[in-house]
RNA sequence: GGGCGAAUAGCUCAGUUGGUUAGAGCGCCUGUCUUACACACAGGAUGUCGGGGGUUCGAGUCCCUCUUCGCCCACCA
C-alpha cells in the first residue's frame, strides 16, 4: 500500500499546467480533428461554430457560446459519433471597416481620401495582423474545435460560394435590384437591412404643421409629423377617403411653407382618420409608407437629404431647400426649420410623443430612410421552405417558445436589401457596359467569374460599386465551410446537414433563418435539425453585460484565477434551458468558485484514490464475483447507472430517432445542460465522495481479497464520473483519468467511450440504502444532543425480522460511519436514551447516560408525533371519501393506504417511547 | 397595437402526462482542522408556490381574471 507521503499528486491542482499540458497533446493527436472518411461507418455529429467577428476579442457572451457547443460535441466525441465542430471568424463589413475608419480618422483622413483599393488592402491587411486572435482565446477555454478546417468568409474558397449563391439567385428571379426607400446610415454610409435598423424607444415631440391651400389662404389642413426637416421634400397631403372632414379639400393644392411648394391633397386609405388631424404629409423619397403611397399616386419624388445626414437639394428637388438651409445637418436643420415654421405661422403646437426611432446596428447613429437603388433577394419562396422544413419536424427549436416567434417573422418576410455602400465585403458579382448602353441596370452582366470586357460588344466594363451584406455570406456558411458549391467535396458530402446550431435568440433573424433559407434552397435539406438558443450572461441587476456599462467578465481572467474548467463548470451548470446566466462581475469569487471548489473536489478524491487503490492494476468490475460486492459496492454501482441514465436523458437525443425528423415525443427533448451538470455532480460529489469512499476506508486500509473488490469497485466509479465530467471539465478529468490504475496507455479521455449503464438494481444497494439512513439518524441524535464529535457512542438497532436480517452485514459499516458501537436487538434497552424511528419497523435508540434531558426528548417526540397525527388524519379523510376511492386509479389508492399503514405503524412506534420514559 | 414568456426558500432556479410531507445550488445558523479535501465535513432553519375565481375525489401543475416584470414583432404619420 502506497503511504499517503507518497501520494503522485501534489496537494493543490495547477489548472494552469494541465491547461497548458493537454491542449497541445490533443491537437497533436488529432482529437479534435475530423475525419470524412469515418463518417461513412460513424454517426456524424457537426455543429458550425457562429463566427466572430475577425476583429473581436473573447467576450463572456463568446465563452458562454462556445462552452455549450464543446460540450455538445466532446459529449458526442465520446459518444462514438464523427464529431466535427467547424471554427472559423466573419470579415465583419461594416464593423471592420468602421475599425479602419477610425485609425484613419485619428490620421485626419477618410476612406476616400485613401481610395477605395488601397482602403481594401489597408483593411486586408490589419485583419490579417491582428485578426482571428479570438481564435486563440477559444482555445484557452478548451474549445475543440477542428482547427485545421478553420474557414473565413472572405476567404477565396467561402467568396466562390458568395458569388455562386447570389449568381444562382439571379437565374433564379430571386435577386432583383430595386428603387425605394431604405434604412440608411449617414455615419456608416450605407444602407441597412430591416434588422440592422434597429428600434429604440425614443421620447420626441410631434410637430403639428399648418399647410394653406393655394388658392384660398383662409383655409387649411394641419398634418403631424415627428421629422419637421422633411416638410421640404413632401409632395402631396393624403387624407382617409372616407374621411368626411376633408371631402371637399381633396384634389385642392397646398402651398408648403418655406419653400413655396405647390402639393396636392389627395385621398389614401393609408391614412388613419383616428391619428393626429387625420391628414398626414407625404415624403416619398423619405419615409418608406410615403413611398408606396408616392408610387400610388405617381408622384414626384424629391430627395432633400444626402448620404452624410446633409440638407440640400440632392434629386428632382430643384427651388426646394432655401439658401439659408441647405448644408445643415439633418437635426440642425429640424431645429431651423422649426422655427422658420413658427416665424411663419405654420406652427400649431408641439407635443411630447412616444415612438420607436431605428438606429444602426453598429454605431447607434438614427436611421434615415433614403430612396436610392439596391439590390434585394425575394424572401417569400425561400421562407416558404424555412417554414416548412419546421412544420415537418426536419428542424426544432429549443426552447421551443421560438419557434413561433420564427414562424411569425417568416410568415411576414420583406424582400431583403443585400447591396451595401462599403467596401470591406464581397463585391457584387454584377458589370455594366456603358457602351452598348447597359448603363442602366435592367440586364446588367452577372457572372461568377470577374468581367472584363462586354460580352456584347467587346467594350469595356465596370462593376458595380456595392458590396455585400456581411449576413449574405454567412447564410452560407454551414455549406459554404464544407465546400459548398463543390457538390463532390469530401466535407460537403459527410458532414452536410448538420446536427446542432448554438447560438443567442438576438441573431435567429440576421442569421439563422437565413442559413435554415439558404440550405434548403441550394442544398435541398435544413443545414441542422436543432437550433438552440440558450440565455445572455447578465450581471446581478439583470442587465447584460457590456463594454458601455462596464459591467463585463473577461474570461480570460476567469482561467487565469479561476482556471477554464470553472469557468465553464459556473457557465454550464447555470445554464437552464432558455435561461439567463447570472454573475457578478465585481465578486469573481462568487460566481467562480464554486467551479473551482469543485474541481478540487475531484483532485481530493483522485489524491485518495491514488494514495489508498495506488496504481497496480485494478480488476475490472465485469469479471468481479457478484456475491463478493458488498452493499456498498452494489449501490455505488447502481448510483453510478442512475447517474448515466440521468446525464444522457438531459442530453440527448443527439439526434432524430429516425433520422429524418423530430416526432412529438422527442422535439422538446435533450439540450439541458444545467441537470447534466448537476447529475454528475450529484454523483460524484454526494453518492461518491461522501458515501462510497467514506464507507470503504475501512476495507481499503485492510488487505485482502475484499480489498482488491473495493480499489475495482472505486476505481470504475470515479472513472465513469470523469468520463461522465470530461465534456464540462476537460483539463482536469484529462489530467487525472491519465493516472489511474485502469487507464490504457496512449488514450485520451477527450476520445474514450462514454459510459453505459450495466448493472441491475439489487436489494444489497438497498440494503446500504438503508444504512445510510441510520447513520443520518444517529447523527442527527449526535448532533442535538451535543455529543463530542470524536465520541464514540452506542446506539441499538431495534429492527423486526425482515430488517435486521438486512441490516446485520452493515452494522461495521453504519458504526465506522457514525462512529458508533451498533447492536441488533429485538427490544429496546432501558434508561434514559435518544430515540429515532429510522422506518417502520426500525427504531433506533441511543443511551446518552447524562447527556439526555428526559423532558426535551420527550417534548420532540411528541412534537413528532403530533406532526404525524396531522398527516395521518387527513390521509384517513381522504381514504375514506368514497369519490377518492372510486375514481383516483387504483395504484394511487394502494400507495395511499400502504403510506398510511407505514405512518400509522411509526405512530405507535413512538407511542410506546413516550410510554418507556414515562411520559 | 399584436404575440409570447415569467412570477415557487434571502438569491438563482428545478418541479415531467394534475396524485397529496414542494426540491437543488448558493447564502444563513450550530459544531468540527475526523488519517483526500476548512476550496472541506456533520447537522439545522426558511415557502399562505404573485392576488382572486373556477374545473376536479385531488391543483405549484389545467381554465378564467387581475397585478408586476421581461422578450419578440409592427407601415406608433
Amino acid at each position: 500500500m502506497t503511504s499517503p507521503d507518497q501520494n503522485p499528486l501534489p496537494q493543490n491542482y495547477d489548472a494552469a499546467a494541465a491547461q497548458a499540458a493537454w491542449y497541445p497533446r490533443w491537437t497533436e493527436h488529432r482529437v479534435f480533428t475530423a475525419d470524412a472518411a469515418r463518417a461513412a461507418d460513424h454517426e456524424p455529429f457537426v455543429i458550425v461554430m457562429p463566427p466572430p467577428n475577425v476583429t473581436a476579442v473573447l467576450h463572456v457572451g463568446h465563452g458562454l457560446n462556445n462552452t455549450v457547443q464543446d460540450v455538445l460535441v466532446r459529449w458526442r466525441r465520446m459518444a462514438g459519433d464523427e464529431a466535427l465542430w467547424l471554427p472559423g471568424t466573419d470579415h465583419a463589413g461594416i464593423a471592420t471597416q468602421n475599425v479602419v475608419e477610425k485609425q484613419l480618422a485619428a490620421e485626419g483622413r477618410t476612406r476616400f481620401d485613401v481610395g477605395r483599393d488601397p482602403f481594401v488592402t489597408r483593411v486586408a491587411t490589419f485583419v490579417e495582423q491582428t485578426g482571428g486572435e479570438i481564435l486563440h482565446q477559444l482555445k484557452a477555454i478548451g474549445s475543440s474545435a477542428d482547427w485545421t478546417r478553420t474557414a473565413y468568409t472572405f476567404s477565396p474558397e467561402l467568396s466562390r460560394a458568395v458569388r455562386e449563391a447570389f449568381v444562382r439567385l439571379h437565374e433564379d428571379g430571386l435577386v432583383y435590384k430595386g428603387h425605394r426607400v431604405i434604412h440608411w446610415c449617414p455615419r456608416c454610409g450605407t444602407s441597412l437591412s430591416d434588422e440592422e435598423a434597429e428600434f429604440t424607444e425614443t421620447a420626441g415631440k410631434l410637430y403639428h404643421l399648418r399647410y394653406l391651400l393655394a388658392d384660398d389662404p383662409s383655409q387649411s389642413i394641419v398634418v403631424a409629423t415627428t421629422r419637421p426637416e422633411t416638410m421640404l421634400a413632401d409632395v402631396a397631403v393624403a387624407v382617409n377617403p372616407d374621411d368626411e372632414r376633408y371631402q371637399a379639400l381633396i384634389g385642392t393644392t397646398l402651398l408648403l411653407p418655406l419653400n413655396g411648394a405647390r402639393i396636392p391633397v389627395i385621398a389614401d386609405s393609408y391614412t388613419d382618420p383616428a391619428f393626429g388631424s387625420g391628414a398626414v404629409k407625404i415624403t416619398p423619397a423619405h419615409d418608406a409608407n410615403d413611398f408606396d403611397v408616392g408610387k400610388r399616386h405617381a408622384l414626384p419624388m424629391p430627395v432633400i437629404i444626402d448620404a452624410d445626414g446633409i440638407v440640400r437639394e440632392v434629386e428632382l428637388a430643384a427651388g426646394r431647400v432655401p439658401a439659408e438651409l441647405a448644408g445643415l445637418d439633418r437635426f440642425e436643420a429640424r431645429t431651423r426649420i422649426v422655427q422658420l415654421l413658427e416665424a411663419a405661422g405654420a406652427l400649431v403646437k408641439i407635443e411630447p410623443h412616444q415612438h420607436s426611432v431605428r438606429h444602426c446596428y453598429r454605431c447607434d447613429t438614427v436611421v434615415e430612410p433614403r430612396l436610392s437603388d439596391q439590390w434585394f433577394v425575394r424572401m417569400q419562396p425561400l421562407a416558404a421552405k424555412a417554414l416548412g422544413v419546421l412544420r415537418s419536424g426536419e428542424l426544432r427549436i429549443l426552447p421551443e417558445r421560438w419557434e413561433a416567434v420564427y414562424v411569425n417573422w417568416l410568415e411576414g418576410i420583406r424582400d431583403w436589401n443585400i447591396s451595401r455602400q462599403i467596401w470591406w465585403g464581397h463585391r457584387i458579382p454584377v458589370w455594366y457596359c456603358d457602351a452598348c448602353g447597359k448603363t442602366d441596370g435592367a440586364t446588367p452582366i452577372v457572372s461568377r467569374t470577374d468581367v472584363t470586357a462586354c460580352p456584347t460588344c467587346g467594350g469595356t466594363v465596370r462593376q458595380d460599386d456595392d458590396v455585400l451584406d456581411t449576413w449574405f455570406s454567412s447564410w452560407l456558411w454551414p455549406m459554404s465551410t464544407l465546400g459548398w458549391p463543390d457538390m463532390d467535396s469530401a466535407d460537403l458530402k459527410a458532414f452536410y446537414p448538420g446536427d446542432v446550431l448554438v447560438t443567442a435568440p438576438e441573431i435567429l433573424f440576421f442569421w439563422v433563418s437565413r442559413m435554415v433559407m439558404s440550405g434548403c434552397w441550394f442544398m435541398g435539406k435544413a443545414p441542422f435539425h436543432t437550433v438552440y438558443l440558450h440565455g445572455t450572461v447578465r450581471d446581478m441587476q439583470h442587465r447584460k453585460m457590456s463594454k458601455s456599462l462596464g459591467n463585463g467578465i473577461d474570461p480570460l481572467d476567469v482561467v487565469r484565477l479561476y482556471g477554464a474548467d470553472s469557468l465553464r463548470w459556473t457557465m454550464v451548470a447555470g445554464l437552464g434551458l432558455g435561461v439567463d446566466v447570472m454573475l457578478d462581475p465585481n465578486d469573481l469569487d462568487k460566481s467562480f468558485a464554486p467551479g473551482r471548489n469543485f474541481c478540487t473536489k475531484l483532485w481530493n478524491i483522485a489524491r485518495f484514490l491514488l494514495s489508498r487503490v495506488g496504481t497496480e492494476p485494478v480488476q475490472l468490475v465485469d469479471v468481479l464475483d457478484a456475491d463478493s460486492l458488498t452493499a456498498a459496492d452494489a449501490w455505488i454501482l447502481d448510483r453510478l447507472d442512475q447517474a448515466i441514465a440521468d446525464c444522457d436523458a438531459a442530453l440527448g437525443p443527439a439526434r432524430p430517432a429516425n433520422g429524418e425528423a423530430w416526432t412529438d415525443a422527442e422535439r422538446g427533448r435533450g439540450l439541458r445542460l444545467s441537470e447534466y451538470a448537476e447529475a454528475a455532480r450529484r454523483f460524484v460529489w454526494n453518492e461518491l465522495a461522501d458515501w462510497y469512499l467514506e464507507s470503504i476506508k475501512p476495507r481499503l486500509a485492510a488487505d485482502g481479497p475484499d480489498r482488491e473488490v473495493a480499489r475495482a469497485v472505486l476505481a470504475h466509479a470515479f472513472d465513469g464520473a470523469l468520463r461522465l465530467l470530461q465534456p464540462i471539465v476537460p483539463f482536469i478529468t484529462e489530467e487525472l483519468w491519465q493516472q489511474l490504475p485502469q487507464t490504457p496507455r496512449n488514450a485520451f479521455i477527450a476520445q474514450a467511450a462514454w459510459p453505459r449503464p450495466r448493472f441491475t438494481r439489487t436489494p444489497a444497494g438497498d440494503a446500504f440504502e438503508l444504512a445510510r439512513s441510520i447513520v443520518q439518524s444517529i447523527r442527527q441524535v449526535r448532533n442535538e444532543n451535543g455529543v463530542q464529535p470524536g465520541a464514540w457512542v452506542d446506539a441499538t438497532l431495534v429492527a423486526c425480522n425482515d430488517i435486521a436480517a438486512a441490516l446485520a452485514p452493515q452494522l461495521t459499516v453504519i458504526g465506522s460511519l457514525a462512529r458508533a458501537r451498533v447492536t441488533l436487538s429485538d427490544v429496546a434497552p432501558s434508561g434514559a436514551a435518544a430515540h429515532a424511528v429510522v422506518v417502520a419497523g426500525l427504531d433506533l435508540v441511543v443511551p446518552l447516560a447524562g447527556m439526555i434531558d428526559l423532558a426535551k426528548e420527550a417534548a420532540r417526540v411528541r412534537a413528532e408525533q403530533a406532526q404525524l397525527d396531522t398527516q395521518i388524519t387527513a390521509l384517513e379523510g381522504r381514504l375514506s371519501n368514497e369519490k377518492f376511492v372510486s375514481k383516483a386509479p387504483a395504484a394511487v389508492v394502494e400507495a395511499e393506504r400502504a403510506k398510511l399503514a407505514e405512518w400509522r405503524a411509526k405512530s405507535d412506534q413512538l407511542a410506546a417511547k413516550l410510554q418507556s420514559f414515562g411520559a
